[in-house]
DNA sequence: TTGACCCTAGGGGTTTTCCCTGATTTTTTA
DNA sequence: TAAAAAATCAGGGAAAACCCCTAGGGTCAA
């Protein structure tokens, strides 16, 4: 028997999914909320295997609420039911350490599917929440274009060894080269990429998935 | 009409898969190919709108091809379609430039969804391919454990600014406090967690999926 | 109350980075 | 072939980073 909590300050569409869910016999639904502090406490209360939540919320939104469950108590699966389509949002709640991920205009099949795949331990994300996720790993292959391309291979050789946390000795040194040369390729590549330091071209890295 | 090409070494299931398709009214295939590099110059010559191919094959493995593929036909939309469960596939191949991943037992109304999907410019991956992209973000909390941890609140602080790519200066000022202790944390911080400079700290960083 | 730890701050030093300018040789391209 | 771009080297100078040290004041717990 799988405990769900269900929350979510739409009073009328928090009845639909407990209804909906209820449906299931192997599905029970313990309790409701209908804001995020509610939520927390409730959860800790009754320990549920899986709390359903959605990301706007009074008091507390799901994702800081998905954050403070995921902490205090880390047995529990998420599974974030929205109708917000951004972007970022996927990425945050997945972060915050949410186990799954449904847009609210799903079949409702796939909202049990769901909640039992994450019974089960596994994750479940939509079709659309998956695509943002991997869009992620997708991106540079885009993105790499402008700056980065535009580094000569020499420049490119720097790049990557100033990335591995090398000194402009160490760069020199690897590339036989002058200390003073590299400090030059170190320099325009700085420029090119249009960051202040060694930081930021770790970043720049990291955003670009340049980073082995 | 979506144009596709079919790369898989296994003749049987390779004509399975055209005639599963040619059934869908607005899917043509256009060619076959038995390993990486037949798939490689068919595609060249015929530009299909999307590829699908399998990981495993002879001559060139459906990783280095995705990868060529993509350098050499980006307009192409590459499906991998396998029985590889193991997770470095999946993020690999979509590194590589892969706009959908596919298991071998799905539904085959998946597969033509998914073909759809990717002729549309979008991308389709499987319930188990995107458990996998997300399990990269949802690692985190548990790997900070160690060195991250140790670090006291200020140091926490430090920390978060350096990887921004500020410098001691703009962190003393961000903090309130002198140039000197900030400078003192720095090293406090490089020293907890064993690296040399703040290139490798945002490195450790971005390992540790810190960087936000 | 006495360590232990943290935050604070400074002294004084070396090394590295970053930003210039300017020049020669090689390679690429028009 | 001539022009442009890239790769090499070099020096000066300011700023930042990094390193080692001391030291007062605060909190917290044994």
């Amino acid at each position: 028997m799988i405990n769900v909590l269900i929350a979510d300050d739409h009073t009328i569409l928090r009845h639909g999914l407990v209804s909906l869910l209820s449906r299931d016999e192997n599905i029970r639904v313990v309790a409701e909320a209908a804001d995020g502090v509610e939520a927390i406490n409730k959860a800790l209360e009754l320990k549920p295997t899986v709390i359903v939540i959605d990301i706007s919320m009074p008091e507390l939104n799901g994702m800081e609420a998905v954050k403070r469950l995921n902490e205090q108590l880390p047995e529990a699966k998420v599974l974030v039911l929205t109708m917000h389509e951004e972007q970022e949002y996927v990425i945050h709640m997945v972060r915050a350490g949410a186990s799954g991920y449904l847009l609210k205009d799903s079949a409702s099949d796939e909202l049990i599917d769901a909640v039992k795949a994450l019974a089960d331990g596994k994750t479940y994300f939509s079709q659309y929440a998956a695509s943002v996720l991997a869009s992620q790993y997708n991106k540079p292959a885009e993105n790499w274009q402008d700056p980065y391309k535009n580094l000569t291979n020499r420049e490119r050789e720097v790049f990557h060894l100033i990335i591995e946390g090398k000194t402009t000795k160490d760069i020199a040194r690897s590339l036989d080269i002058s200390v003073k040369t590299a400090e030059n390729h170190r320099g325009k590549v700085l420029d090119k990429l249009n960051v202040a330091n060694a930081a930021e071209l770790v970043r720049y890295a990291a955003k670009n998935h340049l980073l082995m």
